[in-house]
RNA sequence: GGGCGCUUAGCUCAGUUGGUUAGAGCGUACGGUUCACAUCCGUAAGGUCGGAGGUUCAAUUCCUCCAGCGCCCACCA
């Protein structure tokens, strides 16, 4: 072994291993005898990365839980299943793929949908082999054997079956309302896709004149001027003593000859602006809902690419903001205009683009959250709820639970359809004859209702959020009844980011109760945002991002991840610092070094008889000395401790007391002793046993931390080459469990450790005293135990304390006194000779 | 407007059902080249656990209020 760990020389290999070894396929693990649980599964999807995506650092924090969890429940015995996949992310990527179109001078319309859909396959194929060998990198325990991609075939089927069974039991409609449109996209988005930020913008004061008295007017404040030509009422609160007497009088609306009612809604705030709203129903939401109310008309005035159409009048073909200024200047000259205010208010973003989103009314395809499903007589939105409340789906942390319920309170239908070209599209057709709408994947023959072959399929793709949400169970097969599927559904636990609870987690819910029966996962673990040193999200523009490869190549993958695992908590933010991960660097040479020492003084060689005591769990080492004791039982301690953290999600807490122990307890104490020990022939072999056992354990417990080099360890010391090399991997090595101590055993224990934490408190206040006392540490001095209920103790253990201490011990009193050193808590009274 | 979270050592954060001297890593100071490791070893300094009040024998932990910061949701033109 060499004297310093270089994850970059080992892990590409270490990796190469085990997919040789097929262990990630939980078909091919090999079977456990006297493991009750080894017919028990154990089963976790991936969140599907963006196909085109990089690898960045929350996906690494992500895969480091996850593969954590499943090398674990893997090691106790599980037949355990992590699904890999990647998801075609139908708005990101169709915008990937056009940007870069646009680069050669095309665009998606000049090539046509076949040719842009090939494009974007092109674009898949490429991109898929990068971030699937990045996820390798950071040595992920994934069945690759069974990937899947959102747009494969078999999801093609999930999504279509589920679509047109959601169709027949009405809970899929198409209808025309007000959406959320992104103008650059040139699709519609769902209400949660849509990122309101704080903008700062205007109040602009107009004056409408009356119809009947030009000369007075009624004053509206609006932020967005322009939409005003599509105006249809003001309205005033009915109470509103102000404006009462106008309500139902007619005012002329500027710029335009159209003339509009004053009409009274209780939704007018009485406060806010002047009192008097301009009602827009075809570009604002409350607008839409009160046009409802009083059936005014719609008039809309934007075309897809957010420019005003020929119900913009003079104004047609400019774009909104555009088109605002010049309505104010117009205004101004018709002195219409009185004044205008800044304001802050919050103004809708594309989450895949950030421009700016227009409310417009649209024909889309909805998914009816409110109707009773009959099978069930419950919504779409009492499953999830359900769910949740009757504990059913357990959510880490439980906070957000909360956060879970505020989201199905405000649930409105979900706009499922597109109008970009990659994704699933929708398997509607429309009859051109009857307009008879028909559900089907290929193109029917004739119209069922007038027999009509003039048959146009829908334009739209669904939302990459539909077919993300059958993940859990469209990848095990469903709708067919596959072995897979029957496995391993439903799947265990869920693990993603919080900020994807709604758009992923909630409907993952909704649609795999609806569409299986069955909760899709019984525990949802949310993790944070990775940020930077200072709390900061990380951004390209901010400059502070850190890319996990080259973290990874640099520092070793196993120490980026103790750094997603250790010092953090589920749900919480964590501020990545490259210092952290050079600390837990510096923890995985010290392993690597602990093992390079144990290795040497065991001399280690793999037709060694001493192996024999890792065979298996059931040979344990004799403790001959107190600290044999001490340390075996530490041990039993962190055995326990550990696996009950793991059990619990509770990662940090097991990381950093397997980290104590390994460090402070194992290499400082009892690897410093053994050097005592082994001199000792009546206690040689028993050490060395006592040593290879104890990095047995460490390495296993450690193993579902930081894969790579507890791998590497294990085959350099105890892959035994007359075993079969596979059998001999350490991800397959049984989970180890505490000795079995007797009900005595466990009280000597008691006694034992106390003897032992006496004896650290004398090295420890030697090794003070020495220190206040300017003595060189090399400089050895003489002690004189006077008294002590232990003299015998110490006498004992005479060697390692003179060693650990630099001292010589008399147990005799000295001529002349001198210096008394009183160790604390104690009465013990040693004289120190300076 | 509603909800959630955070505030603990210079920095980044832990702290399990309330219980002796509140922990870690990094940083700092001092001292160390012995045959596992300077990516190391030893020793130390450093906190009235945001503020005020309450419950309790006992509060960093539970409750109320206040302050600062952050996030999420909602139809404020």
């Amino acid at each position: 072994m060499e004297k310093s760990y270089q994850p970059s020389k080992y892990e590409d290999n270490i990796y190469r291993l085990w997919e040789k070894s097929n262990y990630f396929n939980p078909d091919k693990l090999p079977k456990r005898s006297a493991n009750q649980r080894k017919n028990k599964a154990f089963t976790i999807v991936l969140p599907p990365p963006n196909v085109t995506g990089q690898l960045h650092v929350g996906h690494t924090l992500m895969l480091a839980i996850e593969d954590l969890i499943v090398r674990f429940k893997r090691m106790q015995g599980y037949t355990t299943l992590w699904l890999p996949g990647t998801d075609h992310a139908a708005i990101a990527t169709q915008n990937v793929v056009e940007k870069s179109l646009l680069k050669q001078g095309k665009t998606r319309e000049k090539l046509g949908r076949e040719q842009f859909i090939a494009e974007c396959w092109k674009w898949t194929h490429q991109y898929h082999d990068r971030i699937v060998k990045q996820i390798k990198k950071i040595g992920a325990s994934l069945d690759w054997s069974r990937e899947r991609f959102t747009m494969d075939k078999a999801m093609s089927t999930a999504v279509n079956q589920l679509f047109i069974q959601m169709y027949q039991d009405g809970l899929i409609y198409q209808g025309k309302r007000l959406i959320n449109w992104c103008p650059r996209c040139q699709s519609s988005l769902a209400d949660d896709e849509v990122e309101y930020q704080d903008t700062t913008g205007a109040f602009y004061y107009i004056k409408y004149p009356f119809k009947n008295n030009p000369k007075q007017h009624l004053t509206i404040a609006t932020t967005r001027p322009e939409t005003m030509l599509g105006d249809t009422a003001v309205a005033v609160n009915p109470k509103d003593k102000r404006y009462k007497q106008f309500i139902g009088q007619e005012l002329l609306l500027p710029l335009t000859n159209r003339t509009i009612p004053i009409i009274a809604d209780e939704h007018v705030t009485l406060d806010m602006g002047t009192g008097a709203l301009k009602v827009t129903p075809a570009h604002d939401p409350d607008d839409y809902e009160i046009g409802q109310r009083h059936n005014l008309p719609i008039i809309n005035l934007l075309s897809k690419d957010g420019k005003l159409n020929k119900n913009g009048g003079i104004y047609q073909g400019i774009d909104c903001l555009a088109a605002r200024q010049k309505v104010i200047d117009d205004l101004k000259i018709q002195n219409l205009f009185i004044k205008e205010e800044p304001i802050v208010h919050r103004v809708g973003h594309c989450y895949r683009c950030q421009t700016i989103i227009e409310p417009i009314i649209s024909k889309q395809w909805f998914i009816n959250v409110n109707k009773k499903i009959k099978q069930t007589n419950k919504t779409l939105r009492q499953l999830a709820s359900e769910a949740v409340t009757e504990k059913s789906i357990r959510i880490i942390p439980e906070r957000f639970n909360k956060t879970y319920f505020q989201w199905i309170d405000n649930l409105h239908d979900w706009c499922i359809s597109r109008q970009i070209w990659w994704g699933h599209r929708l398997p509607i057709w429309y009859c051109q004859q009857c307009n008879e709408i028909i559900t089907s994947v290929k193109k029917p023959n004739k119209c069922p209702k007038c027999h009509s072959h003039n048959l146009v399929r829908d334009e739209d793709t669904l939302d990459t959020w539909f077919s993300s949400a059958l993940w859990p169970f469209s990848t095990l097969g469903w709708p067919n009844q596959s072995k897979d599927y029957q496995n391993f559904y439903p799947t265990d636990v869920l693990e993603t980011g919080y900020d994807i609870l709604f758009f992923w987690v909630a409907r993952m819910i909704m649609m795999g109760i609806y569409a299986t029966g069955k909760c899709p996962f019984h525990t949802v673990y949310l993790h944070g945002l990775v940020c930077d040193q200072r709390g900061k999200k990380m951004s390209k523009s901010k400059g502070n991002v850190i890319e996990p490869l080259s973290v990874a190549e640099k520092y070793g993958a196993d120490a980026l991840r103790l750094s997603f695992i250790l010092g953090n908590s589920p749900g919480n933010n964590l501020n990545l610092d490259e210092r952290k991960i050079a600390g837990f660097r510096n923890f995985i040479n010290k392993l690597w070094n602990i093992s390079r020492f144990i290795s040497g003084q065991t001399k280690v060689k793999k037709q060694n008889p001493l192996h024999r005591i890792y065979e298996g769990t059931k040979k344990i080492p004799r403790a001959k000395t107190v600290a044999d004791q001490w340390i075996l039982s530490r041990l039993d301690e962190t055995i326990d401790f550990v696996t009950q953290k793991i059990e619990q999600c509770n990662f940090s807490l097991a990381g950093e007391h397997l980290y104590d122990f390994t460090w402070h307890d194992l290499a400082d104490w009892y690897l410093e002793i053994s050097k005592v020990q082994i001199n000792d022939l009546a206690l040689k072999q028993n050490t060395q046993q006592i040593l290879l056992y104890s990095l047995d354990r460490i390495l296993k417990l450690w193993h579902p931390f930081i894969p790579f080099v507890t791998e590497q360890i294990y085959q350099d010391l105890f892959n035994r080459r007359w075993i079969n090399k596979k059998k001999g991997l350490l991800l397959i090595q049984v989970w180890p469990r505490q000795r079995n101590l007797s009900k005595q055993g466990k009280k000597d224990n008691q006694q034992i450790l106390g003897q032992f934490n006496f004896i650290q408190q004398i090295i420890i206040s030697l090794r003070n005293f020495k220190t206040d006392q300017k003595i060189k540490a090399k400089q050895v001095i003489k002690v004189y135990i006077i008294q002590s209920k232990h003299k015998e103790l110490i006498r004992q253990q005479q060697q390692i304390i003179t060693r650990l201490t630099k001292t010589e011990l008399f147990f005799t009193e000295p001529s002349i006194d001198q210096k008394y050193l009183k160790l604390e808590q104690t009465t013990e009274k040693y004289l120190i000779e300076n």
